[in-house]
DNA sequence: GTTGACGTTGACGTAAACGTCAAGTTATCG
DNA sequence: CGATAACTTGACGTTTACGTCAACGTCAAC
């Protein structure tokens, strides 16, 4: 019943990156995983913070300041100034994303509208609804 | 009743960008303003592809991706495979930003839970007063 | 024992997106 | 006219996020 853990290889796998680019993250401080003499081994929480590292990435945040929320974060629940600066870079943030949110919003409009336009140019019919992949 | 203008360092200060962005975003075929002699006059077509290089920059895109994707639109009025290919490439951008906006969501969420758990350590009351924003 | 798969640590290379000079050009103001 | 500000084109530097070797360790299998 010992607790569940990964090999690097099965990690890069699962999440389609690389061996380097995991190695890279706990260079940069955001992973830690226990070591088997000199092989790393990653438990449950470690997998879920490689999670987090790949989604932080995809809604644009650098490795910097993945890093620095979670630093803040571990911090964060034993000291009162460390909460009131992660509330003020949790707020930016929020603004941030909401930003980016409508952004997304707008251009997905737009991208609806172009292909519109791009099928009823080649005499497609706008069929009520447009299966996204068709091709 | 001349068309409305532009120089470098007013769409500069707009956009809060540095002229070596804009000059760097010609460099790379984003922007082909006109010339007074050497300087850069822009219209308002021009700013408006620099708004369009700044939201797809927001949302993820790399200036690559945005010169393919604005020469695929100029192309695409009078070529049916380019249509195709540009609705492809706009079907992928779709699946992406829908995912990216999954990703912000989950974040958004996150981030108002981690907030009110600060809040509560610091003993504040969730008084209402900076619901920053509403979904 | 050695072969091969897998893992390790450096060290160096690379692409994107600019920043930062340097050195010259043009417009304007007094 | 000269000074100054604003603009120009290279050319090289910088940061981020890895990729790509090279050289070595290790462990099971043959």
């Amino acid at each position: 019943m010992g607790e569940q853990v990964f090999n690097i290889t099965e990690l890069a796998q699962e999440f389609d990156i690389t061996t380097r680019a995991i190695r890279f993250y706990e260079d940069q401080g955001l992973l830690e995983p226990e070591r088997a003499g000199q092989r790393r081994i990653y438990n449950r929480r470690d997998r879920v913070r490689l999670m987090l590292i790949l989604r932080g990435k995809r809604i644009g945040l650098s490795l910097q300041e993945i890093r620095e929320l979670f630093a803040l974060y571990d911090a964060a629940h034993d000291d009162a100034p460390q909460l009131q600066e992660f509330i003020r870079i949790l707020e930016r943030k929020e603004l941030q994303l909401l930003t980016q949110m409508e952004d997304i919003k707008v251009v997905l409009t737009e991208i609806g509208q172009l292909r519109g336009q791009c099928e009823k140019a080649l005499g497609k019919r706008a069929n009520g609804h447009n299966q996204v992949k068709e091709l």
